[in-house]
DNA sequence: AGCTATTCATAATT
DNA sequence: TAATTATGAATAGCT
């Protein structure tokens, strides 16, 4: 036995088919940041893997200009950072899917910035400020960035999950349908238009079987 | 001279660098198609040239994601073109959901901000550069708040219609689950798994009672 | 996670 | 451009 040749085609095993993935994904993104590079292409890479966690890979020009927006706002707006509260609620919202050190990253800023914005700031002389006016922008950038990025991922990957299940809500109904169908060919029966099948109101449910009463908490905790 | 191991920088001869992303870019792609399969996952990926040509590819399901969404017209439509748009739907996934007055105040705010870093900032004394600073600070601190309230917003609607989906997607499998039970029972059939019924082939489709009739299609139509 | 035997991609060259 | 080939890189199969 050894190693040779291998087939493009779904790989069966679960487990050397994750392996792969993990291997070739970083060959790929490797590779797309080397052409970028190389030939200063501009390259946007997204991948999602079988069990839906996304990766994803911009050439920083893309990345910059996906930042323009607020790269440009944030250069004016360094000491004078008001809305921090309400970032910072933004944050709360996607912190599940954070790291525990971005958010703690975060955290230290935000009390950074409180102390040093309402004690000791009337201390300082003109130089100083301009210092530390330009130390906390740069941090805040960066904050700022990977806030971005983090909602952007937060997005896409609910996106995603939602054209999932439409997907799979879809598969579901045609195949309800198709039993319909079946069903009132075999039996001769017909108790309404198939056609409403998937325009029928819930709320004009007269038959109200235990099914939806299993309904409510459907909701994992990934979302 | 002879073939040898290369540095990982731009490379200044044009005739050389496009010949390179002609390859390495077939290389890329190739690779990217390979994983897709291979591994079961989904991906898309964007590449402008240096000379701004665009090619792109991604995995068939992403693709027939984006025609499904093409079909719906909801906000999912948004990834509608997975190049650009997976690029840039941070800005317009938020100018999209945005009044007109708010795109256009942060419009005009970019405007005047570029126009005024540009050119005239070095005229003004330190009183008038402070009313300036206060002034665009509010005005910014405004339009921040705008959109962190909008991605939240965003955010918040795509959890909601991830849920509705998976409880009609919950009640559906039930549903399903429940005929096939009823139909074993009633012909003292087993015909699969109950399990397996949500992976089963559509072809092998199971009779259902018309009790399938009333329910499913909670619906809404912003999806 | 690492480790090689292989296959594969591609830089230099024709 | 396209084709060739020597070389370096990626990775399949094993541990």
């Amino acid at each position: 036995m050894t190693r040779r040749k291998i087939q493009i085609k779904k790989i069966d095993n679960t487990t050397a088919r994750q392996v792969t993935f993990s291997k070739r994904r970083r060959g790929l993104f490797k590779k797309a940041q080397e052409l970028s590079t190389l030939c200063d292409a501009e390259i946007a890479l997204v991948v999602f893997s079988a069990t839906g966690k996304l990766f994803e890979f911009t050439s920083s020009s893309v990345q910059q200009v996906i930042e323009r927006h607020d790269l440009l706002s944030s250069d004016f707006d360094k000491l004078n950072h008001p809305s921090l509260e309400l970032q910072f609620f933004c944050m709360s919202q996607v912190e599940s899917s954070t790291s525990a050190a971005l958010s703690k990253e975060i955290a230290e800023k935000t009390h950074e910035l409180r102390k040093l914005m309402g004690e000791e700031l009337q201390e300082l002389n003109m130089k100083e400020l301009q210092e530390l006016e330009k130390l906390l922008g740069s941090g805040l950038r960066r904050v700022r960035d990977a806030k971005c990025e983090i909602v952007l991922k937060e997005i896409t990957s609910l996106k995603w999950k939602g054209s999932q299940l439409m997907q799979e809500n879809k598969r579901l109904k045609q195949m309800a349908n198709r039993q319909v169908q079946t069903l009132e060919l075999e039996q001769g029966q017909s108790s309404e238009p198939i056609g409403d099948f998937i325009h029928s109101d819930p709320s004009q449910d007269h038959d109200c079987s235990d099914t939806s009463l299993k309904l409510g908490l459907a909701f994992p905790s990934g979302i």
